[in-house]
DNA sequence: GTATGCATAATTGTATACAAAAGTATCGTC
DNA sequence: GACGATACTTTTGTATACAATTATGCATAC
């Protein structure tokens, strides 16, 4: 008997929104890439709104990871360091361990169903592979944490994973879906045996996989640090 | 070898960042109370900058839950539901323990220290009882959080404590620490030993003993003059 | 006394203007 | 051709202007 989930009302008007939304699905589906320039002048212009707007825009995407601002300097799709790439994964697993403890003590045979239905919109996706299929998948953690009725957790799960976008288009190979729809369907499984460790333990092994496939796989192929080349031409 | 612990270089200039601070400040001392209005003009005019900055500020506390926005009915100090309260200390305890698990890892001579020095702040500020007290109890846990060299655990940690100065502020008595210093010392005390379950667990019980005392009792109101309160703060 | 409309004031939403900073091109010197 | 200084262009930071919306006060009716 849950309220019904009312949306945050974000700060400013919808017309701020409509940027806002437009600007985070590009990021998350990879059209704009980390590093991309965001001029406040061009944005404005294709959404059809003046620079303050767009300012604010910026402002909360900043707030939430996915852009870096710099002084005098404007700003970039963020480009995530390793380091910063391994808080977020273990924060995050922090975070959706605690979803699926909630989850399992409340789960409802009407939750479960829609689980179930998003993990087929993911198969479906998956065949012609495209940026929907990255979306979808993130988009089920974002379900998992909605549906857990802890709105703050929610927040925060929604938050990271919007981040291992950013992580995944940084160190990962091209559009390379971050989640194997298998080990979703296992955890939906899972909570509908009523198996609250099997639930757990099942989201733990695929933010497991999920890590390794995004960071070990090719951390020297894209990601170059500066500093530590200049180091082996230094001497 | 953890990089530097660069600030996040929020955003705007540094114009704005002195009246977050100020009003942020202002929040987590309880000299603006939930519920109060934020008139932008008002808060402009004591800070000596225009609405634009103002705005910017007010949006970014909004984001963090500090402050609630309507279209076109502008800001006031956040009331937290009391279902929002469970949310928040629910995640808090959830994240605090991750903090504890990666402190009792990697703890250093000098972070215990550090800790400890903390704590004897703590006592002092608790003699005189101010404002002061109030926000350095949330500054243990920020310490703690930062410590851990998870930036984005001590983001949302230092998120969720301030939100509890309004959650305190609310529903407890007026001006209550909300943290027993006695029970900051058993932390720091587990650390020291190098007892990891102590440790998580004197953070488990202190978080519960937190959240007891917060949802006692209720808030009386006073009349006070918004003016007088930011001109403190304005500095 | 309470309620209802309307005029007025206060406040917010958005665009624009202008100054400061950063970036870019041009040219002369060596 | 490489380098550096200077003028010009672009972009950002902030204030202000103006329209739209909401709050307030006051008179009138019941």
């Amino acid at each position: 008997m849950n309220a019904p989930v009312r949306k945050p009302k974000s700060a400013a008007g919808s017309r701020s929104d409509s940027v806002y939304a437009g600007l985070r699905r590009a990021i998350i589906e990879q059209a704009l890439m980390p590093g991309d320039k965001l001029t406040e002048d061009v944005i404005g212009e294709r959404f059809g709104v003046s620079r303050t707007i767009v300012r604010t825009v910026l402002a909360r995407l900043n707030a939430e990871g996915l852009v870096d601002m710099q002084p005098n300097k404007g700003a970039t799709i963020a480009q995530p360091s390793l380091s910063e790439a391994h808080d977020v994964f273990e924060t995050r697993m922090c975070l959706e361990r605690q979803v699926l403890a909630r989850l399992s003590e409340k789960v409802t045979a009407d939750d479960i169903e829609r689980l179930q239905r998003h993990v087929q919109l993911e198969i479906k996706a998956n065949e012609h592979d495209g940026p929907a299929a990255i979306r979808l998948a993130g988009e089920f953690h974002i379900l998992l944490a909605s549906l857990s009725g802890n709105g703050v957790l929610a927040r925060y799960v929604d938050e990271m994973v919007s981040r291992c976008s950013l992580i995944l288009a940084l160190y990962s190979r091209p559009h390379s879906s971050d989640c194997s729809i298998n080990e979703h369907q296992q955890i939906v499984d899972a909570l509908r045996a009523g198996n609250s460790q099997a639930a757990i333990d099942a989201m733990d092994h695929h933010l497991k996989a999920v890590t390794d496939r995004a960071l070990l796989s090719s951390a020297a192929d894209k990601h170059r640090d500066i500093r530590s080349i200049l180091d082996r031409y230094a001497s």
